[in-house]
DNA sequence: AAAGGTGTCAACCGCTCGTGA
DNA sequence: GTCACGAGCGGTTGACACCTT
C-alpha cells in the first residue's frame, strides 16, 4: 500500500512538513544554487538552508538524477545498450556500477532502461531470454552498420550535388575515368579515392552483419566492456547524434526520441557551474 | 474521435553500508 | 562495541505520453 492511497492525496503534498511528488522549476532552481554554493553532500542540511521543504533523501536523488550539469540524457545509445547488456550479465542488477561505465547515465536511468526492454524478456524460459538477447545484439549491430552506410550516402549526396561538375572535370582532364568504373569491384583503399553510387551495397533487412565480406562494408564491432570506453565514446556518440539530428530511422522504433522525454529538461540557462 | 492498453521515466520506499563520536 | 547519521542502492509505484483498436 502506498503513501498516497493512504493520504488520498497525491502528488505534491505535503507530510510531516516534507514535500512530496514532482519537483516544480522553483525547487530546482534551489536545489542548485545551494550546490552550486555549498557543492554536493550534506542533504538533509540542503533543505534547511536552501529552503526546499524537501527531505535531504529527495535532494540527492534529484540532483543526482536529473539536475548535475555532466548528465547526458537522451536516449540510451546502441553503444550504450550493447555496454549494459554486457554488465549485467557480469553483475546483474548492480546498476551503479553498471552506470559507472557510462558517464552521464545514471543507475536509475540504466535500471528503468533494463526493465523497459529486457525484463520482460527475461521472465520467458532462460533459453529463450538468451536467444532475445542475441537477436538484440545482432539488431543493434544491423542498425549501426545502417546508419554508418547512410551517413556514407548523405556524404556521397553532398559529394555529388557539390562538386560533381568539378570532378567530372578533373576526370576529363587526367583522362582516367574510366579507371574508376573497372575498379569498381575492389575496395575503396588508397586507389579508389572516389565514390561512385553504384560501388555503395546496401544490405537487404535481414542480412545483417556478414564477416564473410561479400558485399558489405564490415560492422563495426561492438565494442568490448575492457575497450577504452571514453575514447570511444566520443565517437559513437558522435554518430548518433548526426542520426538524432536527421530523426533517423530505428528498426524497431524503441529508440525514437519522444517529446516527453525533454519536457523536464533542467534550463538552469541563468545557471553557471 | 474516443477509449483502453502500453511504455517510459521521475520519484518514492525500505534496506544496507560506512563513518565518526 | 554500539549508536546515530548520512549516503547509496535496488525495487516499486504513479503519472503521463504515446499507441492501438
Amino acid at each position: 500500500m502506498s503513501l498516497w492511497g493512504v493520504m488520498g492525496g497525491g502528488w505534491g503534498l505535503v507530510e510531516e512538513g516534507w514535500r512530496k511528488g514532482p519537483w516544480t522549476a522553483e525547487e530546482d532552481r534551489l536545489l542548485i544554487d545551494y550546490v552550486r554554493l555549498h557543492g554536493e553532500g550534506r542533504w538533509n542540511s540542503v533543505a534547511r538552508l536552501a529552503g526546499l521543504k524537501r527531505n535531504g533523501k529527495s535532494c540527492r536523488l534529484r540532483w543526482v538524477n536529473y539536475l548535475r550539469p555532466d548528465l547526458k540524457r537522451g536516449q540510451i545509445t546502441p553503444y550504450e545498450e550493447t555496454i549494459i547488456l554486457e554488465l549485467h550479465a557480469k553483475w546483474g542488477n548492480r546498476w551503479s556500477t553498471i552506470a559507472r561505465s557510462l558517464p552521464g547515465r545514471t543507475d536509475n536511468e540504466i535500471k528503468n532502461y533494463w526493465r523497459t526492454h529486457f525484463k520482460k524478456k527475461t521472465k520467458s524460459p532462460s533459453n529463450n531470454a538468451e536467444k532475445t538477447k542475441n537477436r538484440i545484439l545482432k539488431r543493434q549491430q544491423f542498425q549501426q552498420q545502417r546508419r554508418m552506410e547512410l551517413q556514407q550516402e548523405q556524404q556521397l549526396l553532398q559529394f555529388n550535388q557539390i562538386d560533381v561538375n568539378k570532378i567530372m572535370s578533373l576526370l576529363d582532364d587526367n583522362n582516367n575515368y574510366n579507371d574508376f568504373s573497372s575498379s569498381s569491384s575492389g575496395s575503396s583503399g588508397e586507389g579508389g579515392a572516389f565514390y561512385v553510387p553504384h560501388q555503395i551495397k546496401i544490405p537487404t533487412p535481414n542480412s545483417g552483419h556478414d564477416p564473410n565480406g561479400n558485399g558489405f562494408c564490415p560492422v563495426v564491432p561492438a565494442p568490448t566492456v575492457e575497450a577504452n570506453v571514453n575514447e570511444d565514446f566520443a565517437i559513437w556518440n558522435g554518430i548518433w547524434n548526426l542520426d538524432l539530428e536527421g530523426q533517423g530511422s530505428f528498426g524497431d522504433g524503441a529508440c525514437v526520441p519522444r517529446k516527453h522525454c525533454f519536457q523536464n529538461w533542467p534550463i538552469p540557462s541563468n545557471l553557471t557551474f
